[in-house]
DNA sequence: GCCTGAAAGCTAATGCAATTAGCCTGCGGG
DNA sequence: CCCGCAGGCTAATTGCATTAGCTTTCAGGC
């Protein structure tokens, strides 16, 4: 495989560099080329088209934040490990505030597989809580709900008093470990 | 003032046309134009470019939605103005889900105006559990985090399993009624 | 050490959407 | 009846995505 200065890796790794540093709008092809030190259509000799950098870049992020709440989670068990995921998760778009959104706008089909993850360390650190299964099922919607829409809103600077973001955060992280003890209606 | 067959507002309306039958992707002035038998350059007169139109249009929408909720909560207080509330909010982004999904990729500066109608709202339907000044500010970030992270995830497609959606909600609805009427830690 | 084929890059060209500049015209008020 | 201008138009520019087809480099076989 010659002249391999460039591969589906780099020019992944790049526009993630591009969508950090100067927002999701400013993924295009000619940005991530400009940075690659290529012409434009050299790119198409590693992604079919900006739609498959979308999704490549997508399926990558998700799979990232998936390990780091992984990680998180490992060890621990109840609302402690509830409260790692979700924390995990805050920080994570919190230090990279591009990528999330990135993410979020590029179809499913990558995306989704990657997400599995995601949900299965939901449910595995829903253990210890007994639920049923289809319980579990609930309870993991509520919880991806109020997480994702808490980072997203705090990354578009949707909050604007002055109280704590970090208290709003830990009410929220408490109306889920309550409401997962709470008794069945 | 001749020819008014256009108007800022027809523009408005007929981009809320796209976004619904198209998707957010799809709102261009080309196709703008092209429902208003119109040759593109010719919305310039209209709006200042399509910056301005997605956020005409964000704020349009973000001001629908708080009419409905608005509405929803009217006459009701305690957990029947929250359950109210969440389900109008739910309501209105599963009838047009284009139109939410575009009203959020917009900057700020006239949604922030129009949201703020909603997160009076969102006050006044948790006037009835006697918090604290910033206890509702916490409150009602938690609460829009919830459904706004729901309703984005419903309109995604990104519940997957069979689970009954309708249950999900319910459950996310318990979760923050119960932690609104729970003791301060 | 030379030859070849495919990978990886390049240039040229097309098409579409945004935007700007400048022209044309219908029509309401005088 | 005339004038001004709002509102529409065409032409032209720019930037990005994408395609086609050419060129170069280099890994291996000879």
């Amino acid at each position: 495989m010659p002249r391999a200065s460039l591969s589906r890796e780099t020019v992944v790794g790049l526009a993630l560099r591009v969508v950090d540093e100067e927002g999701p709008a400013a993924l295009t092809l000619s940005a991530v080329a400009a940075r690659a030190g290529v012409a434009t259509p050299s790119l198409y000799k590693h992604v079919r088209n900006l739609a498959e950098l979308r999704e490549l870049l997508s399926a990558h992020v998700m799979s990232e934040i998936s390990a780091r709440i992984g990680d998180a989670v490992l060890g621990r068990s109840g609302d402690e490990a509830l409260h790692a995921l979700m924390a995990a998760w805050r920080s994570y778009v919190r230090t990279h505030p591009g990528r999330y959104e990135a993410m979020i706008q590029s179809p499913q089909p990558g995306v989704a597989e990657a997400g599995e993850r995601l949900v299965d360390v939901m449910f595995a650190a829903l253990r210890s809580y007994g639920l049923t299964d289809s319980g579990s099922v609930h309870a993991v919607r509520c919880l991806r709900s109020a997480v994702h829409g808490f980072v997203l809103l705090e990354a578009a600077g949707a909050f604007g008093l002055p109280e704590s973001l970090d208290d709003t955060y830990e009410l929220l992280t408490r109306m889920i470990t309550a409401g997962l003890r709470a008794p069945r209606p």
